[in-house]
DNA sequence: TTCATGATCCAAAACGTTTTGGAAAGTGTA
DNA sequence: TACACTTTCCAAAACGTTTTGGATCATGAA
């Protein structure tokens, strides 16, 4: 059903009806009346493609998800995606999803996205140091949102838990409950964050005076198979640490669970810390000590602040640290 | 960078570089590479929101993703999704989401998707026994795909495990193992696959001579609380099954807990059997015996059918139920 | 020479919308 | 009456693509 039919149906012209439902003054209340009724009785809804050809302007936005995450990292994800998506579309705009393997095809994949015109701006998550995406979105002058930030010559718009201030926070707990051998698994270190939740753990460290122990630290995929091998190799050490303080909640239940099966008992004999606080954290056992992240929140804004960007706001207004609060549950207690 | 931007750089008339991109025949060999490299070198990209007007199809598909779901269901809605994500891609189709939340809102985003031409089909999840959504599409011609079944008048395009044969079987295993009392905490009976999953379990109760006993259903949310609810009940009777058959892995973990809670040793006082194994299934402790279900696969299945329904091909051969083999972990046992 | 044939090319219409720049008719004022 | 203004409407262009239905020209056959 289209605005030449509803027209032809109320001999008026096709200006007229269109002006009418997009409530232009230039129209009698009469005759808007009509039309509205009309429009309503055949069922009419504006063709999108239409309006956006016209408009110059897809009124989408993009994102694309990673196709091969771990599983354990998955609930991250949805999460992010559902708060974007909700608030999109309430705002009306479409959200445009694709799933690609990483690496080269991914870019392709925003390239096809926004050059094909599909979507007006992308959202990004998990951000590099050194991100192409980014160093490409900007060459292109695309309007994007990231969720997380990255080392880039001019600033970008961003959301992102403060995860150096958290981790220094929950750091310098353990150290308090007497932990002195605390050890770090980190992501990698291609991460941006990565880089983040190692600076909060050493300066907790040095705040401390204990000095940096490389055999203490550890890099690994974001997801549970990592927590297992890099706990492994931790707690076989001549010296075990105290305390595990992990990138990742996925992590943090992969050590849980290599603490469970080498007998030690956490969190009497080993402390674990987790970041994110995904729902199953809660529901562990023992339930993990985590630094808590509103996922779904954080996409709201990621939503607010990519219309925010088509919008015309700057770049500058649009960059937020979030709180990430340490919620102390029974994987973390005071040192053996 | 248009197509009449490339068009006036080569002196060719629109239609030649249009046509000389899209391999027509009636253009010569040495415009065609002259035009692709000029295509090539200013970065010229289809505008889809054109290419869609012009072709009355959008080349995309659009998907609902209820915002509210519990948080435990969500490992199989980004699996399925990532799966449709990937394959659509592969077929140059775009994913158009939507999270809205559940009721009225989600038929109207259906309606926006469908009527306003941003996608050609949609494909639906968790379907109902009475599916207003799918009355809806059916009564539009709307084509769409289902991961489920449902009671309609007429056939659907659909694919769905076949949850009451893997009942059945699993059922039957219990019985086999020595158990009498076995429980089922059931889905929503408004969703198709409850009664399946019932039907399954009645099947192999009535196969051994042995009558459904109402005090050992329960029907509950698809998620981890609704497990620990029915499971505290059903436990807390006076004459208690000895094996839990649940819906849904969610439901099985919330019941593992309930169990560890009461201090009921699992498996050797109580068998607890899941279904989807999720990934965290294998790493529950004790870990979960669960029917597996593909999800990813699924998924893929599901665009591609998609994709062959848009095709034109018939219903009839767009339905498939797959198998959900029993994986045996360390949560069932035999009967005490 | 004439005519059909093929090989290349192109103008224009169409998809459904929004917007521009009036036109027509009515109303009040001088 | 003549004029300006307001109200209400509309034709046509534009967005970027695909497709239809030729047009043009060279080639070879009759």
């Amino acid at each position: 059903m289209t605005l030449k039919r509803v027209a032809e149906d109320l001999n008026l012209s096709i200006t007229t009806v269109s002006r009418a439902l997009n409530g232009y003054p230039d129209v009698s209340e009469s005759t808007r009346e009509k039309v509205r009724e009309a429009a309503q009785r055949v069922g009419y809804v504006p063709n999108r493609l239409a309006q956006a050809l016209q408009r110059g302007t897809a009124e989408a936005v993009g994102i694309i998800l990673p196709s091969q995450f771990g599983h354990f990292e998955d609930p991250f994800f949805l999460e992010l995606l559902v708060g974007v998506g909700e608030r999109l579309h309430n705002a009306n705009l479409d959200l445009v999803v694709c799933a690609v393997p990483e690496g080269p095809a991914e870019l392709d994949a925003y390239k096809r996205l926004v050059e094909g015109r599909r979507a007006d701006a992308v959202i990004i998550a998990r951000t590099r140091r050194h991100d192409e995406r980014i160093d490409y979105l900007i060459g292109r002058g695309i309007p994007f949102v990231a969720h997380g930030r990255a080392e880039t010559a001019t600033p970008i718009a961003f959301i992102d838990a403060d995860a150096r201030t958290a981790f220094r926070r929950s750091t310098r707990r353990l150290i308090e409950l007497g932990h002195r051998h605390i050890a770090l698994i980190g992501a990698p270190e291609e991460l941006f964050t990565a880089g983040e939740r190692r600076a909060g753990y050493e300066d907790a460290l040095q705040e401390a005076g204990i000095a940096f122990d490389p055999d203490l630290y550890a890099v690994t995929k974001l997801n549970e198979r990592g927590g297992t091998t890099a706990a492994e190799r931790l707690l076989g050490a001549a010296r075990p640490p105290t305390a595990l303080l992990c990138a990742n909640d996925s992590i943090a239940l992969g050590a849980l669970r290599i603490a469970r099966r080498l007998g030690i008992a956490v969190p009497e004999e080993l402390s674990i810390v987790g970041f994110d606080d995904l729902p199953m954290a809660a529901q562990a056992e023992p339930a993990l000590t985590t630094m808590r992240q509103d996922i779904r929140g954080a996409g709201a804004r990621l939503a607010d602040m990519v219309c925010a960007r088509l919008g015309g706001a700057a770049i500058a207004d649009l960059q937020e640290l979030l709180e990430a609060p340490l919620i102390e549950r029974e994987s973390s207690g005071p040192a053996p």
